[in-house]
DNA sequence: CGATCATATGATACTTAGTCTCATCTTTTA
DNA sequence: TAAAAGATGAGACTAAGTATCATATGATCG
């Protein structure tokens, strides 16, 4: 058995599943998306996919994020990246110096969010969690 | 005594501190921003204040940013909000309803982070985290 | 198979959030 | 009070994303 990784719904079963059609523009997206291991900006996508129109290429973005096989996370300053999505419910890590993005669960967090629901005057209804780190990759890798 | 709250840092002061000039926009802007509970955006700020140029409002709205007494936060959907910082280093809660923003410590964050970077592999160097919420007072509210 | 009709696409205009430029205006300081 | 440093405002520009609308595609039915 070879490097295994957690199992990762496949985006265009999903677009499928929730009714929508599986055209050649949201095909060619979708590969291209599933071969990406850093974050990456939707002119990123647009740029490399020149036949797909730019409208497409966000439109496309929208039914994955709205699916959940997609997730956007901020960098510090804000700027927005996508990550497809491979477990469940999870956090990211984002490495500042090479892009790479993580995906983590930890079961801390969600006592965290349970202890803080008892603290914050109020009903938590959603949150968003990210991590800027130096992956070990880039610690370890020779200044270049 | 009244209705005491947790010290805040005048922001008038750490922008002198950091050897900006106090000037006349400078002022209006944060006396304004001294006066907003909600988190508000550049541009609420930019129509209160018709005198004052947007770059000026948005070149303010940095320097504090950076001085740590202004707060960037993002909705769920990823839209900026600003609100002036009371402590020092916390997280937000944002009612959904109200756009009421709210600023807590809890330990179990810094304990979280501590187990978390155990388990990442690389250097955590930020982080982010919001927490989207209804508040008490709009839970309460009846239905209007 | 082919007509029909909902759905998707792409070009393009627009919006929002923010930065950049540069000539002018204030402050500070000498 | 003149010179230099710093701040301002108008407006052009950029980035990220949405809206519009005429055209193209593709699923389904006869």
């Amino acid at each position: 058995m070879i490097a295994s990784r957690p199992a990762r719904p496949d985006p265009a079963s999903v677009l499928e599943d929730r009714g929508y059609r599986l055209t050649g523009p949201r095909r060619s997206v979708i590969r291209l998306l599933d071969r990406k291991e850093e974050g990456f900006s939707a002119e990123d996508i647009c740029e490399e996919l020149p036949g797909v129109g730019r409208a497409t290429v966000y439109r496309t973005i929208r039914l994955l994020l709205d699916a959940g096989v997609l997730c956007k996370l901020a960098l510090p300053d804000g700027a927005p990246k996508y990550s497809l999505a491979r477990v469940e419910h999870h956090h990211h890590t984002f490495c500042v110096t090479c892009g790479n993005v993580g995906e983590f669960r930890d079961t801390t967090i969600e006592r965290l969010l349970r202890t803080i629901g008892a603290d914050i005057a109020g009903e938590i209804v959603g949150h968003r969690m990210e991590f800027y780190i130096v992956c070990r990759a880039c610690l370890e890798a020779p200044e270049r």
